[in-house]
DNA sequence: GTCTATAATGAGATAGAC
DNA sequence: GTCTATCTCATTATAGAC
């Protein structure tokens, strides 16, 4: 093996992590199954990291940081209405949740390993406060192209659709039925929709 | 120990299993800590119970029998709208979870196991159409105190119910953040009243 | 810095006395 | 049926050669 500095390779660790807990689960994401996913030997895992708890709390940080919501944006503006762009955001984001299951899954697992585990306890909140933060400025992005105002605080709505994103995702990882997670979809719609001021006088 | 019957032993077993998982989380469940727990002997464990992941099948039958929403139906009939019982019984609800967050946590850990185990794969999904099921009890039990009709399907608004409850419990697992989640209450409530129609002539 | 080899621990499961 | 004692294995982590 190349000589890689140790921090490098913490982050090669980290990500190979989160591959195998995506693939395999958080409880097969022993130390032998990360470095056999980076392709690094077992000792320079803990040349480069001190502990596995730490890798883990590395693995957090990095879902923590992800972007995520980035390319709902572009659809915002290209929908009819705000009914019409909710429905769209929240199918694409179901979709992407159907694109890689195991990754949606890993989320929830490390969450739940976060709450469990002293040193990490604090990291969940940091990543709803990241995703209330997504669903914010994708809120923000709604009201230029839809010449709308918010009937209700901005991150009241915000919280409420990230909880409508986390209960989709649960019900749909459980029985895998999308024809009832549509009809969610078009129901959570309606009621996002009730919370928009549509056709705002647009100012001369 | 007295002799108790294997049979007997192994529901103790089970029950033992989900208040260690309560308390400690699921890794944390090894056969000795469930023992120690249930008062037993570690090789009752085995006598009992072929295996530890055949108890944890047990485990997940028995959060998926449990009852659970009986008790909010006579806090809909207390309420003066649909918006005021939309919004009680997920308050209700959200106290039940705050009481005892572990014992939520462990639904949430028990289920991504589940996912994760080849043999217990389709559980999930049993788990979440009782949810359902209890849901659509509730949304009837609704009906007749409020002399009202559902403008979309039961079984679509049940499944939106539930959605919000795993989302809201998810977040506010995370954050602790009791105001929030009560905002977010609040906007779900006025979502579900939207599809209800209230004052509805009562039949002569 | 990187490897092989090996501790040290804790897990699930079992043997065999009573 | 129930117990103590033990087996076997996989894990995290470390020692020490190169």
């Amino acid at each position: 093996m190349p000589r890689i500095p140790a921090t490098e390779r913490r982050v090669a660790l980290a990500r190979a992590a989160l591959v195998v807990i995506a693939r395999d689960g958080l409880a097969a994401a022993t130390t032998r199954a990360i470095v056999a996913e980076a392709g690094m030997s077992l000792a320079s895992f803990h040349y480069a990291v001190p502990s596995r708890e730490e890798l883990l709390r590395d693995v957090v940080d990095l879902v923590v940081a992800e972007e995520g919501t980035a390319a709902l944006v572009p659809l915002l503006s290209r929908a009819g209405s705000v009914r019409e762009a909710a429905r769209l955001a929240l199918t694409a984001y179901l979709d992407h949740v159907k694109q890689d299951p195991g990754h949606e899954q890993a989320m929830f697992e490390l969450t739940q390993h976060a709450l469990r585990t002293p040193g990490l306890r604090d990291l969940p909140a940091e990543q709803y406060e990241r995703y209330h933060a997504l669903a914010i400025h994708l809120l923000n992005a709604a009201t230029s192209p839809h010449h709308l105002e918010w009937r209700v605080p901005i991150p009241d709505l915000a919280r409420l659709l990230v909880t409508v994103a986390d209960g989709l995702t649960l019900a749909w990882l459980a029985d895998r039925d999308d024809a009832a997670a549509a009809r969610t979809i078009e129901l959570a719609a309606d009621a996002i929709a009730l919370f928009a001021d549509e056709h705002v006088a647009v100012s001369a």
